[in-house]
DNA sequence: TGGATTTGCTGAAACGATTAAGTTATCTTT
DNA sequence: AAAGATAACTTAATCGTTTCAGCAAATCCA
């Protein structure tokens, strides 16, 4: 009666009802020409069985894995998992799945994660990060058919491939701009790598490029030593903080490219006895939940992460059904500056806090 | 000649050869038989054509997918992730894929990925922290042949999967023990949830068993008011540090179930203007990457997290290689101290560190 | 009443691989 | 030289679905 090895399959659901298997497949995808009899008897022998269908074969017929692959370059940053987390929530709104694969800032890795996951038939590939290198990938793309394919954070100069970015030139020059305004003058800047894992990503230059500009725009000079280069890690930021407070005037402000940065500056701040911001002011970015609670509060710049990964889902999803009528997007999104107490003078936040 | 619609199939690689596709298959699966002259033959007509062999039809036909299911509450935990970002490293290694879902501390989403994974035929199934119900997981056992499943941080009270576990009573007891070697006689506790989402992960109840065996075995009163309940992130930890140091007599030593908790309390004794350790001490539970540099340095226990996901690797593939000889496990993992300036007093310190 | 249409269903061919069981041609062995 | 073994393949079934073309019976229309 059963099944004699594995799951029972659509077949085993047929024999019980008598019927044929294309019927019991019309049942599963709702074809309208069955009769609400016919379908509930079926629908009951499903049940009793503990029928349940095999997407593997589905797929193969239809040609569509219900599956995203999604390779990361560290699946352990803050942001990324976040990401993840937001892609895998919209994607299960969707009915599909997520394969996950961390490339470990390596290429050779990521290389080889991206064509397993196209041998798996990924309906499409998410690249967050450095995962992938852009040879690797313009070379998919001479394909014939290729899936589609979203970068996040990472600015590949392909065609053929959807971005999403972060201004992060623009966030510098907001943060920067806010120093300024709060009467700063002498103002650092801890970035991120500068070479090798996660210089790639798209973030890098644009961020100096923004605080250059932001220090232009108020007439102030720009000064190689005031920007020291850090590793997105708490340590690499108490580090960058260390060298620059050791300078012969060190600044009296400083925006991080990261929260976890700007959290171990604060540190080795509080370890030299500088009161936040009487002494030194930080601005960090990302928004990281912690953010709101440190001693003192960190201004920051939050990034739209749950729009972000709806984004990619629905860029992903819209060229899935219909690819020649959705080109490439390249789609920046901005943070938002959030004014926390590690930027602002408690006088000036007094001023600006009554009215006038 | 070549194809016509989507990506070669094993079919043009046969014609282009004008071999069988038994023969191209063969080539694939390195069967002994096929002479060196025609295994070149093919392997060339395959660079050429830039066939990938589709692993879902290979999947169908062998009852492998190749495929773990992975199923965590919240990949946004710091733990988790580690342990999801290890696994996909040792499962890459033997040449296999994750398919990752985010039950998001939901029970009714975790159940409806668990089948979703199930459908997707994955050859096992990992499940992270508290994310999928008891009852799920029992009903599904009872099927005939179910996947080797095995549970990380969770003890559910079932045979037939297989439980890796850390062992935070001791854990707690080697925490507690530490400060009162110490000589810290007023020992408070901070507690993760104790009722909602992760509260069923295993450590609760055991971390306050051992807390309280410590304090036992030192002749020391356990007293309620000492235990403060967090939700393990930073905000928590201060909150329940609040509460600890407004009582009539606060503490003069803590120990939190996580390190995010720790530097929370931290925090809070640092604006309350207290010094760590000579007005309280910190012991924290995880050893994430910034409690070597927070100020001062966390005491806290390593847990061996690459090590707990090569287990469940290991598991896994044993148990598909052969289900009868290799019956479920229950393994304990063990966190090690790591002690630092955060419950050491100086004096002591230097006691210990100068030879007698 | 008789042809056209609709309703409800079945048969069989895919999808792209693996694999057991055959089929030659060549090589030993006696 | 006949029988058996081996090497180098091919044929065709199969995995569990979907889907299209077909088909009988019922219903409709004029």
């Amino acid at each position: 009666m059963a099944e004699r090895n594995g799951n029972p399959t659509i077949k085993d659901v047929a024999k019980h009802c008598g019927v044929s298997i294309a019927t019991v497949s019309a049942v599963l995808n709702r074809a309208a020409w069955v009769p609400a009899e016919t379908r509930a008897r079926i629908q009951q022998a499903i049940e009793q069985i503990g029928y349940r269908p095999n997407r593997l074969a589905r797929s193969l017929k239809t040609r569509q894995s219900y599956s995203v692959g999604v390779i990361v370059s560290d699946i352990t940053n803050p942001f990324f998992n976040d990401i993840v987390r937001n892609l895998s929530h919209v994607l299960y709104q969707h009915d599909r799945n997520l394969i996950l694969c961390d490339s470990d800032h390596r290429f050779d890795l990521g290389a080889s994660n991206f064509h397993m996951l196209l041998e798996k038939q990924v309906d499409a590939i998410v690249l967050i990060g450095d995962s992938v290198s852009a040879e690797e990938l313009g070379a998919y793309l001479l394909r014939p058919q290729p899936v589609p394919v979203v970068a996040i954070e990472r600015d590949y100069e392909l065609d053929g491939v959807n971005k999403l970015l972060i201004d992060s030139e623009r966030s510098a020059f907001e943060a920067t701009q806010h120093l300024v305004e709060q009467g700063y003058d002498r103002i650092g800047m801890i970035s991120g790598p500068q070479r090798g894992p996660g210089s790639g990503s798209y973030g890098q230059m644009q961020f100096e490029r923004g605080y250059r500009r932001a220090l232009e725009a108020a007439g102030l000079p720009y000064q190689d030593v005031l920007v020291a280069e850090g590793d997105f890690r708490y340590g690499g930021g108490q580090q960058a903080m260390r060298r620059l407070l050791a300078l012969h005037t060190p600044p009296q402000a400083i925006f991080a490219a990261n929260d976890m940065m700007a959290l171990g500056a604060i540190q080795v701040a509080h370890e030299q006895r500088l009161h936040i911001p009487e002494d030194i002011a930080v601005v960090g970015y990302d928004d990281i939940p912690m953010a709101a609670q440190t001693l003192p509060p960190l201004t920051t710049l939050a990034v739209p992460r749950w729009e972000i990964a709806e984004a990619a889902a629905d860029v992903l999803l819209a060229q899935l059904k219909d690819p020649s009528t959705h080109p490439p997007v390249r789609r920046m999104f901005t943070a938002s500056l959030v004014v926390r107490a590690s930027s602002v003078l408690p006088q000036a936040a007094a001023a600006d806090g009554t009215p006038a």
